[in-house]
DNA sequence: CATTATTCTCGTACTGCGTACGAGAATAAT
DNA sequence: ATTATTCTCGTACGCAGTACGAGAATAATG
């Protein structure tokens, strides 16, 4: 369906970046592909965050010149496109189904977090952005056969999987920071410390209780399963 | 508790940033006032985005050396920052309750959605961030009271209050970009068609009956309401 | 086979960003 | 008056995305 091979079908609208285009018969042949500089993107922002996929980085790592890349994404915008696509194929489109739509839907919830727990930067990227690429469409027609014993119609299937998407992304994203910001000890032993200077004051008695009495700390993958369980348990196919 | 007049307490660390510090009695006077800067990045970000917010435009909206903005704030995360909590002194933070912490907490939720609309740049501003500053923590405080009901421990009230943030966040950031798509009509229009030309191929069905069988359009609001009343509803205080 | 049209590669260069540096101006204490 | 302090802001640096266009490679054409 997609070339994914050399240039051409740069971007801008989904059609010229998605649809397959056949290879040019004329001219000189692609030294690079489409799927190497992605895939060297998506290994640069694993390796060290999304701030450090620029032009320049990408280019360098798979020996190309920084132009040479817009023969390939019209913009670095559409790189970003291109790399949440490539990642979206790992995730399992074509997985069974159980016939009990919560259940599967519950399973596609616990997928999305991993694939983006494996690539802490696709919250970031997935924010404000409608991907899609054939790995985001295959997808999403799979969650869209979970969703058919709801009976629901076709606008909100969709409504729902977009919430879903939108739920898991605001978690994870919510989880890494947290998880960046207890790792560090300096930085988290000088919020804990401004915290109690505040709560000291008199004038946040919640906050202070709340930090006096803690009670037992929530791993993240209970949390999220919590809530993933009630907003799905509570989806009303009325 | 803040100073917030003129210079000093730049950032960096929450104590270093938030926590007041008199007025230096020796040197120069300050020309302008934090609040004047954050006021001037919002309005900035109000108008024309979060990408407007340069400190080059902040500085010459305000009349400033755009160096002079240094002395306000440590650097442009800093300013970030102080821009978040400046809105937050929009939510009320001394609202009553009813006493039926779902009902409080579903008010709660929508002055968050209402605030983000207002400012639509602030769920990306959000987004990976913990902000700590006295709106924010008053803010925080009211919620923290209207959950008091719920006899929950205070690491469970802060994630709760903090799930529900994230929540909001990822759907007024969703609910901003559909907006945005559909508002133009030529990117719409071509999504469309992209869309049609996939389901067409076969590989899709239920993408393509999804498509074909829509159903009545629903209302943001109206989803955020079901969503959010689905999460509330299911959180369990035992 | 020479020519030509096409498509790619990539060096150069432009604009705009955040911000380090440090000189000079204003202010208050000595 | 001197001095220490605190602010203002012009200049400059490095890095970002990318427009431009010259040159290289390829395939169709006469």
């Amino acid at each position: 369906m997609t070339r994914d091979g050399g240039p051409g079908a740069l971007g801008a609208d989904p059609e010229e970046l998605w649809l397959s285009r056949a290879r040019p018969r004329r001219g000189r042949k692609p030294a690079f592909s489409r799927e190497a500089i992605t895939a060297a993107a998506v290994a640069l922002a694993d390796a060290e965050g999304l701030e450090a996929v620029t032009m320049r980085r990408v280019a360098s790592e798979v020996g190309a010149g920084v132009m040479s890349l817009y023969s390939y994404a019209r913009d670095k915008d559409t790189l970003l496109d291109l790399m949440i696509d490539h990642v979206s194929g790992e995730l399992p489109a074509d997985g069974a189904l159980t016939g009990d739509w919560r259940t599967d839907f519950k399973v596609i919830g616990h997928l999305q977090r991993a694939l983006m727990l494996r690539h802490p930067w696709l919250p970031a990227a997935l924010f404000a952005r409608r991907p899609l690429g054939p790995n985001v469409l295959a997808f999403l027609e799979h969650a869209l056969a979970a969703l058919r014993p709801t009976g629901l119609d076709g606008a909100a299937k969709l409504e729902v999987f977009s919430q879903l998407t939108a739920f898991v992304s605001g978690h994870v994203a919510h989880e890494i920071a947290q998880a960046a910001a207890t790792q560090s000890p300096d930085r988290a032993a000088a919020e804990a410390r401004y915290l109690a200077a505040v709560a000291a004051d008199g004038h946040h008695p919640e906050l202070a209780e709340a930090l006096s009495a803690p009670g037992r700390p929530l791993t993240p993958e209970a949390t999220f399963t919590r809530f993933l369980n009630r907003l799905i348990d509570g989806l009303d196919t009325s």
